[in-house]
DNA sequence: CATGAATGAGTTTTCATTCAT
DNA sequence: GATGAATGAAAACTCATTCAT
């Protein structure tokens, strides 16, 4: 049993919504918001059509709430237990490996909330969330800022190029033009650092 | 130039098929490609919704001229001039900022191809369009590969990193983060540079 | 007393089977037949969806439960303990107030009645109770006819034009067009029976 | 061809509209607003089911379309031409004479809007039109009661009683109960005349 | 050529009814 | 007996595409 369909084990609910939810996930992310039809994510999550409804007012809700949820999840994951006092260089490694790892674990989740990124169908709330994970980024480059150990840039531009670079990177592992190791990675985590650092 | 070109210019030369491919770009952009209906597309082209279909056999093969169209108009013009005994370095800045400046003067066409990067609906001539630009790339990194002037690492990953970093900008700065000044643009360019420098 | 009636007491007695057929005539009367959700019905009358059929085999078997339970509480409230000895003029009057009454008191389900007359969905039963309290009016009139009180008309049109007298005179009282007196009913009655006596 | 299609027949736009309308008219006073499906009324029709949308918004707009349009004929109809020095005896006789043909040269437009009156789907502008159906009868036994020829009871009263009576008169000939004879309609106005008068 | 009215297959969504608990 | 989650058929509505004008 895989990672993903893990995010939606954990409650007692139990099935049907979780099945629909991993079922969305996945169609959403091939075909895209508008090219997926309601009964196809019903028959991949084994229910009937309309039983979708009661757990989700609508398919604009349906694809928020996945959104809202893999955002969390992964701002969560990536954020947890590093110790304040841990260097920043070293912090960067942990966050750099941890968005790999997230994209490695979770790959479909990581080309839906790709894919999605500032959709007009997301809500407020969704928004919210995206903010959210902008904040930590940014705020970690401040600091960075702060101690002189970067470039003196703007954080979100710091910010932009290295995730940027992380997005490419995972994207072209992705299409097929070359198999990521634990080797490359690091040499990409080098090159990022050697990208921003003063 | 090409009349894909021409679609930004004036619009009282613009015959109907540009008109369309206009439109169309504009809301496949918006909305997505599943989310563009046809009739939107002929309106806002000021054309009868029964013209387009005299100009494209269908929804598919009108994504797919923009898509070739547009690809093969941002390869060219990145790529055009530039003697090959520039010097790598040089080359890499020239081709730093075509890469800004294209992004800057066809948002819209930019954004529309991120968008449809990969999307189920490109057929196979797109690809092989995807594929050329692709190649161009890694043939450039390749060529800095045998000078020894970037990193030992595969030349795909050196690309998926530097037009990772290029994407990330430039959405970051349409997203509103930071107003990308010619300064800032330099100091991309060197962060990139840095990043793979050998 | 029947359970019908016991509908609008305390509903502390009130059983499930009372409760939904309380439920769906307000429901019924408000929205409609095809306007109304089981489901509705089954939330205000506070039971399970699937309760409701227990009792009932269909929506159309409640809906034709509820007409002849409530036409026949009604023909039955008008024409009870009314001696045959009594003069037509004085049975006139009794009939016409315990009209008026029974409107007052049971004002959803004298609109149900109304909004139901005739109903595609309503089945032979329903219609033979129908039938029966047309029967009873015309019964009436016929009386009233062989005794020369009333104009020489079809007893059909003199009850049409009585009971249509009535159902305006409530329907618009209830559109707030004024507020029904018992002064106002007495002059009712008079200008009714002004209308059709002899 | 009957009078019922020649109320949507004279515009020049002529065709799939007035079946569309001819058809919903016949559907909605059968079956119900929500008993009526769309793709009935277009197969009614003899037009697409998309159809309607080009000339309707939704199902609602086409009922109060119906509503507004048969309602409007109805009041223009009965109103027409009648000089305001008319003795307001011979305008009641001419009034009450007209309501009935409305309703025997038109039956299911009298079943439509008996149907719909006060339906919760009826938007603003439906209610004005009723409204002003209301206000010109009003205005008329107003006008008797200024002259003292009818009985001092409140205008509404007064209409509520003589329309009832008119409403269950037709419906009651249309239920097959009796034949309504040009005699017939004269005595039924006698007896409303009689009701109200002073 | 250009049009846009017309279409019907397909979309999202609702709801009467069932059935495992 | 009572429930309410589950269902799938059918509802309202949309839209890519066609074709008569």
């Amino acid at each position: 049993m895989t990672k993903v369909a893990r995010l939606y084990e954990g409650t007692e609910t139990a099935g049907k919504r979780e099945a629909i939810l991993n079922a969305a996930l996945r169609l959403f992310t091939e075909r895209g918001f508008h090219g997926t039809a309601m009964p196809s994510v019903a028959e991949l999550a084994g229910v009937g059509a309309g039983t979708i409804y009661r757990y989700f007012e609508s398919k604009e809700a349906l694809v928020n709430t996945l959104y809202r949820d893999w955002k969390n999840f992964q701002i969560t994951t990536i954020l947890k237990d590093v110790p304040e006092e841990t260097p920043l260089r070293e912090q960067f490694r942990i966050y750099w490996n941890r968005l790999v790892e997230f994209a490695a674990e979770f790959p479909i989740a990581f080309g839906f909330l790709e894919l999605h990124f500032h959709a007009p169908y997301l809500d407020e709330e969704s928004r919210a969330m995206e903010e959210r994970g902008h904040n930590a980024l940014v705020s970690f480059f401040q600091h960075c800022l702060r101690q002189q150990i970067v470039k003196n840039l703007p954080p979100e531009m710091l910010g932009a190029l290295v995730v940027g670079a992380y997005v490419g990177l995972v994207k072209a592992s992705r299409a097929g033009c070359f198999q990521l190791t634990q080797e490359m990675i690091d040499q990409a985590e080098a090159c990022c650092w050697e990208a921003i650092r003063r």
